[in-house]
DNA sequence: TTTTATTTTTAGATTTGTCTAAATTTTATT
DNA sequence: AATAAAATTTAGACAAATCTAAAAATAAAA
């Protein structure tokens, strides 16, 4: 089935929102999409009678599995073309969002196959985020949250949460991207902040706030 | 300004008829964007509101500078998707047009200038279309056709006019394709056909409907 | 458990791009 | 030049995606 730039922007929407969520309702949509409650309930409707959703009136809604299976083609296209603006293209990061949004609804998927192919078949994007393979499998990494690292062991920056300009001016300014070596030193527990060891850096300090946003894995 | 992906399909349309005719008339459009007559005026009127257009009614309609300009970046960017498509990602040129229909649609100019510089700043596109450049001067090659090709002089194939399925699997029979090396070695008043040579090939005979869809320009 | 507040849906309007059918203008033909 | 034919435009309608304002349903508070 086919469907328009719209509804696939829904779509993405609702799997992203019922990850944390579980179950989704309209405002938390509307607000997630920068529209308006009544915009949402139409599309809910359109949605629901392609069997994309399961909607019931007042009571919130939830993907369908073949709702699901769309949203990772989607979510793999973006991820895809992302990892090809940074990797071929040599954009930065922080810039790629805006144009992997609208890249992510060209239809081919002889297209995205052989992208897929180009590129090495990566499993992580440029943010770290994985890249569902064509049959929607999402790829997994044992990370865990920097503030809940071993003290003194070995890991490496897997992906970044909150990935706004100023989250990446200050992770430029500590040196720490995906992929970076990290080693946790020390916990304060005046305030939460973490001294670490960035590779080839002078040790340093960061607050709570910021080390709660970066994940990380063992070697 | 911004231009919806209708708009620019019509405004790519209406630059590709004029290349020809000079002025176009609102069938000629309705043929070439298969549509109706009246969907054309339509959208005359509001491309003429944004003065892409010089139109009069009844009488029709050419671009403005400023039309031409919009028109050769959307020609840009579908000229480097195909090369993109082709030289890149491995596809077969008959394969490419439909997507990089698509793809030419994508607004970020900063991601057309990365990519033709990913490229290798191309001149031709897989077809041997003249790739505009960012100030949409297109480059020009000394070419002409097969048929006036002067006897045993050795070219190069620059393009192909007509880039139907029909005719690139009889190029391919013949070995034929943009950049072959070939020679015209003798001309038969009965039909018109021509006995050529590829290079690494057998000469051969080809028919004038073929030749005359087929330039190439001295090396 | 009423009343109030919040959330969600409906009703009706708007914009964009398209269509059909009818009217108008231009061109061609007798 | 009058009429027929072709091309073009207008008028009015429709689907998609959105909006505002009002109504209905649910949740929270007194």
């Amino acid at each position: 089935m086919n469907f328009t730039v719209s509804e696939e922007n829904y779509i993405k929407s609702i799997y992203h929102l019922q990850q944390h969520a579980g179950i989704v309702n309209t405002n938390a949509l509307a607000a997630e999409m920068q529209t308006k409650a009544a915009s949402v309930t139409d599309m809910l409707k359109k949605l629901s009678a392609k069997k994309i959703l399961q909607y019931e009136k007042y009571k919130g809604f939830k993907l369908t599995d073949n709702g699901k299976k769309v949203a990772l083609t989607v979510v793999r296209k973006h991820r895809l073309w992302e990892y090809f603006l940074v990797e071929k293209l040599g954009f930065e990061w922080d810039k790629v969002h805006d144009i992997a949004e609208e890249l992510e609804h060209i239809s081919s998927s002889e297209l995205i196959e052989r992208l897929q192919h180009f590129l090495g078949n990566p499993s992580f994007d440029p943010h770290g985020d994985p890249i569902p393979d064509s049959n929607g499998k999402i790829p997994k990494l044992n990370q865990q949250n920097l503030t809940a690292l071993t003290l003194n062991k070995n890991a490496v920056v897997s992906s970044v949460s909150n990935q706004s300009p100023q989250m990446l001016e200050m992770l430029k300014h500590y040196s720490i991207a995906i992929g970076t070596s990290i080693k946790l030193i020390k916990r304060f527990e005046f305030d939460g902040s973490l001294e670490i060891k960035v590779l080839k850096q002078p040790a340093c300090i960061i607050s709570e706030q910021i080390a709660k946003n970066i994940f990380v894995h063992y070697e």
